[in-house]
DNA sequence: GCCAACGTTGGC
DNA sequence: GCCAACGTTGGC
């Protein structure tokens, strides 16, 4: 069965590395660098259009600072064939690529961080990658329910459209 | 800065 | 195929 469109997800990224002010900065960024399977997975699922919770984590505090959305379908991660890159992988040819990138943009800027705490508070959370102890997976999918409770966390009204 | 939890690597 | 060692993540 197809999954249903769209499908929504949450993006972690060190503020002090990307926060969502740089997305909004740039406009738009590659979401590369992911190296892990689960993670590379779910990047591939992804379509255009699929909203993106952006979540500042190893931050004071850590927690949910906006909205991205995704451009397209994930397409080989570039930094996977550069040498000189952190995120080299000597296994990986262009024939055989094994790392996938999407690129996102910003769509909404929380008027203030909806920290993890919050979230954990949420019945809609309770059972997520993200609040369990001890995950690390970067690259999540959340569900609408989910994504909407982020929302209202947030004080943010009438964006139904983006689900 | 600490450290628990996790994923990956590599010896056997 | 097991599993100990290691490196990394990420909350606190």
């Amino acid at each position: 069965m197809p999954t249903a469109r769209p499908q929504c997800w949450l993006l972690k990224s060190e503020p002090d590395v990307f926060s969502y002010a740089d997305l909004v900065r740039v406009g738009r960024e590659p979401w590369n660098g992911v190296r892990n399977y689960q993670a590379r997975n779910f990047l591939r699922e992804m379509r255009a259009g699929d909203p993106c919770l952006f979540y500042h984590s190893n931050a004071k505090p850590a927690g949910v600072a906006g909205v991205a959305r995704v451009c397209g379908e994930a397409r080989p991660d570039d930094l996977q064939f550069d040498p000189a890159s952190d995120f080299h992988d000597p296994r990986s040819t262009p024939d055989q690529p094994r790392w996938s990138m999407v690129e996102v943009e910003p769509v909404l800027a929380f008027a203030a961080l909806v920290p993890l705490d919050t979230l954990r508070a949420l019945p809609e959370w309770q059972d997520s990658p993200l609040t369990r102890r001890g995950s690390r997976l970067s690259v999540l999918p959340v569900t609408k329910e989910q994504f909407r409770a982020a929302l209202r966390a947030a004080g943010v009204e009438g964006h139904d459209d983006l689900l």
